[in-house]
This record gives structure tokens, sequence and C-alpha cells, in this order.
DNA sequence: GCATACTCTGTGAGCGCTCACAGAAAATCG
DNA sequence: CGATTTTCTGTGAGCGCTCACAGAGTATGC
């Protein structure tokens, strides 16, 4: 089937400029059909004989034609846009690396649906009233929701106005949200296991936010997989995930049992920390005390030993997130209501 | 000056819903306008009279008005878009903190500009002749090239679609593209003398990428900081900006002078590497001897002593090199041909 | 054989904006 | 004071696409 053998113009284009590009008039003419019948194929609607979709296919192909975004999303009177939003101040863009591979892993999967990624922090009461005005005047089609606080007001705003959204980390207080995550529990019991197969006979837990889902259940991941040989006298229990409470953490420990051979730190700062301690104490790692963190952040890899630690796929989870918020703007709804995404334990040296 | 006090209607629309964003029609009907004039206020062109612009801002500000940016991109037969081309395979972008940094300045400047950042990432030569296809088919506005090698085809392609482009780093090979860069020079001038300001008296450096400007610049602002104290054997030439390059460098000047009690590196990583040689020697850091790094990397927190180093501005260097793409998309030209950006000294605890 | 369904296709209108044009009003000049 | 020039404003058309509608062709049932 070649060009305009049906004989059928609609608006007669001059021969595409080198610089110009094709529109779906272009391919209209090429295959012979009405730019209808392309926007059909193009949008994988039903009706369209296998002729003319093959000839639109090859027309295509052939004119090397792509979707004029801004055009599509005019007609369709969408904003093309999905928000992420950050409940932090700026800085912690930058600092935090899962925030930053969150919104990089979120930017790639949405650019390639052709969407725009929108990003919003919130750090006063002001912004996020700010916020709250955005989201309701139709600029975005949708929202990502990344550091969610407990008193949060976007989150149920949101659900106020029906927009499409997902929350990374499991919610406690909006439990009618979708959301990624990652099995804390579970990963924090496979470490654990890996350090007690190294042959450690006295190991130790550095907890540490334990007001949060994520320190509550890698705690509880720790005391399944020690089983019989858990002893709550081996766990320092910390605020913050921090280098420092990796130090006070390790110090402790080692106070109540000198002979403890493995430590399972709740973060890599902490293992950093901890690692800190240890070398003061005299003690070497990995020959006299095994050391296992959690992340695989840049700490894993800069600490002298590097870590052995569990990575969590903060890309993945902004890539995820990003395509349950678009599955719920193409169809209106969702079919699960939570994802759970699968860790990995990084080897190293610390144990 | 109230809505429609001219008796002016051009198109009646139903008071808006609250999930429907304001159009220019609705800021013409309440300023008493056409939507010409409000056209021409949004866009800053002259010929509009004070009272019509000021019954204007006020309609902007009562309706909420927003433009829609996709109408305007559709109307203006612009994409909206700027490419931002890594010529690196994709884990790059991870690992390397300065390429990430960059990305998210120049994201952030070309949102708020209400321009897409289009992440265009080279690694074969088929991806090399993709992207110039793409380049030349009218889906970008402009181009920020960053991680050009020296036979790199896509300046060349970029020079001759005559596209709007500038690059990160200055160019060896493209003098007449316009660049935004650090003044390597400078800044490396600039630690060695607060290095020699600590009153140390055998003072080296662990240099590397010499076959590129940045390694040869860092080296030369070295040498005039050092001025008549500079010693030639007491420079450690390595290929690579590594923490291996580091850990080889510093036992070379160990073995040629025991007596040195300063070392400039030229990455955080080298320093990084540097101290563990140092460690191993029973040096005291910073007691024996003081160590500076550059970048400002995540190297240089997590080391232990954390590093005094030079902050390279990336997230600056993302946002100057897109405003200078915007700058040479909306006015056809640019006023200065390349950017220095300042560098600043972080003293931490290594020197 | 005809009525009824289903399949497929072309066309008009309109999304919100910009641009070029034409005409009106105001300022300037000889 | 009339003729120019300058300032200001409204309107039609069109950017590339989608959607709803209408109509044509083909299959199915009685």
């Amino acid at each position: 089937m070649r060009g305009g053998d049906r004989g059928y113009t609609e608006r007669v284009t001059t021969p595409a400029t080198r610089h110009k590009r094709a529109t779906i008039f272009d391919v209209a003419a090429e295959a012979g059909v009405s730019r209808g019948t392309v926007s059909r194929v193009l949008n994988g609607e039903p009706y369209v004989s296998a002729a003319a979709r093959e000839a639109i296919e090859a027309a295509i192909a052939k004119v090397g034609y792509v979707r004029n975004t801004a055009a599509r999303n005019l007609a369709k009177q969408s904003s093309g846009a999905i928000a992420l939003i950050v409940h932090e101040p700026d800085s912690v863009f930058i600092d935090d690396p899962n925030i930053g591979a969150i919104l990089l892993g979120a930017n790639a999967a949405l650019s390639a649906a052709d969407y725009q990624l929108v990003s919003l922090i919130i750090d006063t009461e002001r912004d996020s009233r700010r916020v709250t005005g955005y989201l309701g005047g139709g600029f975005v089609d949708g929202a990502i929701i990344v550091s969610a606080r407990e008193d949060d007001p976007i989150s149920q705003a949101i659900a106020d106005l029906r927009l499409p959204a997902v929350m990374v980390g499991r919610p406690d207080n909006q439990p009618q949200l979708p959301w990624v995550g990652i099995d804390n529990r579970g990963a924090a019991r496979q470490i654990t296991g890996r350090l007690r197969g190294t042959g450690r006979r006295r190991i130790g837990m550095i907890a540490a936010g334990l007001d949060r889902d994520s320190g509550r259940d890698r705690l509880a991941g720790f005391r399944e997989a020690m089983g019989d040989a858990f002893d709550d006298s081996l766990v320092a229990r910390e605020r913050f995930y921090t280098y420092a409470a990796g130090v006070a953490g390790m110090a402790a420990l080692l106070a109540r049992d000198p002979a403890i051979d493995g430590v399972f730190a709740a973060s890599d700062a902490i293992a950093a920390g901890a690692l800190e301690t240890l070398r003061n104490a005299g003690r070497r790692v990995p020959a006299d005390v095994g050391i296992v963190g959690f992340d695989d952040s840049s700490w894993a890899v800069r600490a002298q030993p590097a870590l052995s630690t569990v990575r969590q796929p903060a890309g993945q989870l902004g890539a995820r997130a990003a395509e349950l918020v678009l599955e719920q703007v193409r169809t209106g709804s969702l079919a699960a209501n939570g994802a759970l995404l699968a860790t990995e334990i990084v080897w190293r040296d610390s144990a």
C-alpha cells in the first residue's frame, strides 16, 4: 500500500523540510487514510482494519512520526505533569541519596511516558497551603508523595480532590492511599541470617527509628532471624539513623558484652559510626567483629572496610510509584493497593 | 475597573468550576479587554496602555491564571524541551555525584522557566547517531552537553544544526560553543595557600587527569601557590581520580620524602586513598600530615577525618548552563561566551 | 430477503494560545 | 487645523491533536 493510492488528501503539506517534524496529517497522507484513523491506531483503539493499521504503522516509520505531546495534552485537557511532593527542606534533596534516587527513578519512568515531573518541596506551613492549591488547580494529573509526616494535611487534601496519588513508604495514617515500599522485616531477617552464617556467636543490633514502621520492622526481622539466640540485652536502641548513634550504640553494646562478635546496624551511617568505636577499641573488622548495615548508601562504599549491607532499590521505588500513578491516571483505578519491592544483599568486606 | 464594564465579551464561559483552570479568556473578560491584549501583557510586549495592563494584572491575580504551557508551545511551534546529553553509560548517573547534581540543577532552572529536561545518554556509536537524528528533528529547542569526549561527533552535529547549546566544562575542540566551568587553577591555588597557612613545610601533590584541562589546571594552581617552595619531586602523577590512585600516590610521596607534612590531592577519592596509606604507615591526620582534596563529594564527608576540600558548585553549573541555553533560545544569541563559577573552600578536619 | 447488529472510516469542532492584520484612538507636526 | 505618525486594541486563523458524530460497508439472524 503506497502513499496516496486511495487518493485521499485532506490537507496539502509541502514535503517536510529537514527541521520540520512530521504530523498526523503527513502520516495519514502517506498511508492513504484520514487522521482519525491514524489517531485510533496511535491510541490503540479497536475498530481499525488490519490493512489500515499496517499501512499506518509503515507510514509512521517512514516519515519518522513522533506524537506532539503539547497538542495531545491540549486536546485531552490534561496537564501531562505529575507532582512529586517532598515534605523536607531543599537541602535534603542533595544530602539524602535515597530521595535523589527516587526522584531520578520517577523522572525516568515519567519521561518515558511523556509526562513531566514537577517537584514540590514543602517546608513551611505556607508551602503546604500553596501546594494544596496547586494540586487542586488542575496543573497536575497525579502525585507521588515521598516523605509524608504524621500530621500531613497534604495526603488528606489529595484524598479530597480525588487526585491519583501514591506514597513511597507505607502510610500509617492514610490506609486508603496506594503505596510502594520495601520489605524491611524480610530484609533484616535475611541479612542477619547471612551474618549468622559467617559463624558469629554473639550477635547484637543497633536499632533506630523505632517510632516508625521501618525501624520497628528492621528490629522485628532481626529478632526473627535470631530465634532462640535472641538476647534483648544485645539490642542498643537509638533515636536516629546517624553516625553519632552508631558511635554511641556500639559503645553500649561493647560495655554490655565485650565478647560480642557480630552487629546488625539499622543503617549504613550507624554501621560507619560503630566502625569508628570498634577501631578505637582496638577491634578488627571483620576479623574480631563482623558488621552489616542497611541502605547501601554512600556510607557503605566509602567506609573502611566497605560495608556488607542491604540495597534499597530507591530508583525502582520512584519508578514503580510513577507507574502506579500513571495506571491510576489512565484507567481511573488501580489493580493493587500496595507493592513491596525486593531488596538485595550486597556482600562486601565488613562481615 | 470591574469585570465586563466595557461590555466586552468574545466568548461566554460558565463560572469556573473548582477544578477547571482559568484561561486567557477568563482573564480578558474579567479585565474587560480582548485576549490579544492579555497575551501582549503576558509576553511583555510594548503597546499596551497602563490602564489595560493594570486591569489585566489584577484580573490574573483574581482568577488565579497560570499560562497553559501545552497551548503555548503548540502555538509557538516550540517543543518546550531542552536536551541534556551525557556521554557515558547509565550507571555513571548514580555513581558520579557531580553529574547527578548538574542534572538536578539544570532541571530546577528549566522547570522554573516551564521547560522540560530530556536526558539523552550516549553509550554506543548507534546511540550517537540516534541522538543526532533526534536533535535535528525539532524535538528539542536546545541542548546542554555534559561530558563530551575529544572525538565527539555530537558537538559538531549541534553546530551544524545551529541548535542553541552550551557545554559544561571548557571544550577543547569546539571553541565556538559557549560553556560554563569552574576555575580549577584558582581553586587549587587557593586551597594550597590555605594548607600552607597551617604551617606545613613539606607539601606535595597527588595529581591526576593530566590529559585534561581540569587536571592540568589543578597542578598549575598548586605550582603557583607553592612559588619558590615548589619541588617537582613531591608531585605524584596518577592517571585517574580514584581511591586506588590515592593509595599509590601517597605511598610514592612517602617514599620520596618521609618528612612530608602536607598533601593536596586532585580529588576527594584520591585524598581518601591517601588517608588509607597514611593510616597504615602510622601517620596521624591532621597532626602529622595535613591533607586537602577537591570536589566536596561524598568521599569528603564520609572520610575519617572529614576532608577539607574545594566545593564544586555542580548544581549551579547545571542551572547556569540551563540559563545560558534559554538565553540563546529566547534571544537567538548569547551575551557571554564562557562563564567561570566560583568555588568555595570547605574546611573540615583533615588539615 | 430484509432488518438488525457490528465494524470501520472520514469530518467538524474545539482544546488555549500566539501571530499577523486591520482598524481606532491619540499624539505630533507643518 | 488637517495630514501623518505613533500608540493601542480586537479578531481570524491556525498550531497538532482528540473526541463525538454520522455514514458506509459487512456480517448475522430470522
